[in-house]
DNA sequence: AGTTGTGTTGTCCCAAGGGACAATAGGAAC
DNA sequence: GTTCCTATTGTCCCTTGGGACAACACAACT
């Protein structure tokens, strides 16, 4: 189980040999004559996984492919395997995101150190992954109202404070400060806080400004 | 005050006409001959600026330079500009940290779309780095006691657990913690916390484990 | 009509944080 | 030796935060 490799191209000969190649190696592969169907049948991330993509293919070029995936927010690294490399692309693949760009033939060595870099890297975006989704699910599970009390209270307004600026008592907002540790999960201010800051929202703006 | 422009190659007729090209675009530019030239006066980074840099040059290489700028904490963009462009090189730079890679000779178009880029990264680098540097100074005018009392602060340990940990009283804690969040600039819990998650110290592991 | 979710507010009480004022002790620097 | 920094601890008192228990208003859904 060091991990599933999907391979897409329109080249049947050259994806089979691809193909035996890595199983030899110990991976999982799966292989896709297009990019559509990559698109269509998107791989789980349940586990350590990466993508080997032709860039010139007919229909979808393996760079519209790199940013349909960052559009549905895969994780998968990308690794595009041409044989029309030239620099201006991949300088321009790399800096999206890609994990590699190699040219065929390309050398076992090369490719399998790629492979295991971009295995390594997408353990660690799914961990970050994961836990992000989480935290983002809490947030999504905290009403209008209590989100609204969860801000300022992770910009270190107190209840006084938040009560006059949302119009209610200090004893609602303390119910709603209740429940958003709760339902955040956290049992302190500085968990809240933290939470609070990898969910990027103590960088916004908040229409306020004033206050100490 | 567009910004400036640091170009080293150390052929000198390329220098001078590129110099002339930027300068007509508006930029501030120094050309230095080497590369050690350049690390050995390193530049300021008071305004937004860039570096311009041959890929292949006698001593030290462009890569190197990248390493070695890396190493100071420098935060100026490269951008690379080499007649013998190939796709690896390209890669690995691009991997590295570069802003851009270029074949010689480079259209004005490309090369001042690039400069654009690389400024504007230069100034958000600039800004979080700023930001940073003040961070850090706070951080750094904690004596040895009041950076264990902020640690265990920032993870949400109350005042009563700490002196515990730290063998000492509440009030003494109290007293540590009054100076940390005045040493700190703050004066929330909730402002502190989110200075110790851009500081980084938030993810280490702290050899405790136990507690709430 | 009854249930559920959301927002609201109350009281009582205790724990935790924080300011004011003050003092002791040891080590390093001058 | 005197001074400065750091670490330590005290008391008094007020503000904030939070738990327990309870209740009301309103809208949406069944």
């Amino acid at each position: 189980m060091s991990g599933k490799i999907h391979i897409v191209d329109d080249d049947a000969s050259f994806r089979s040999a691809l193909e035996r190649r890595l199983k030899r190696a110990g991976y999982s592969v799966t292989t896709y004559p297009s990019a559509q169907l990559l698109l269509d049948h998107l791989p789980d991330e349940s586990e350590p996984a990466c993508i080997l993509l032709d860039l010139r293919m007919p229909g979808l070029s393996g760079m519209e492919v790199q940013t349909r995936l960052a559009q549905r927010g895969s994780t998968l690294p990308l690794i595009f395997l041409t044989g029309y490399a030239d620099v201006r692309t991949s300088v321009r693949a790399i800096k999206a995101g890609a994990e590699d760009f190699l040219a065929k033939p390309v050398g076992s060595e090369q490719l399998l150190d790629a492979i295991g870099r971009a295995m390594a890297r997408h353990r660690a975006l799914r961990e970050q992954a994961a836990e992000q989704d989480e935290r983002r699910a809490h947030l999504a599970s905290l009403t209008p109202r209590e989100r609204q009390v969860f801000e300022l209270v992770v910009r270190g307004k107190i209840n006084k404070q938040i009560a006059l600026q949302l119009g209610a008592t200090e004893r609602t907002i303390k119910a709603h400060r209740h429940r958003v540790m709760e339902k955040m999960g956290v049992q302190s201010l500085a968990e809240l806080v933290s939470m609070a800051e990898r969910l990027g929202i103590l960088n916004r703006v908040s229409g306020d400004g004033k206050q100490t």
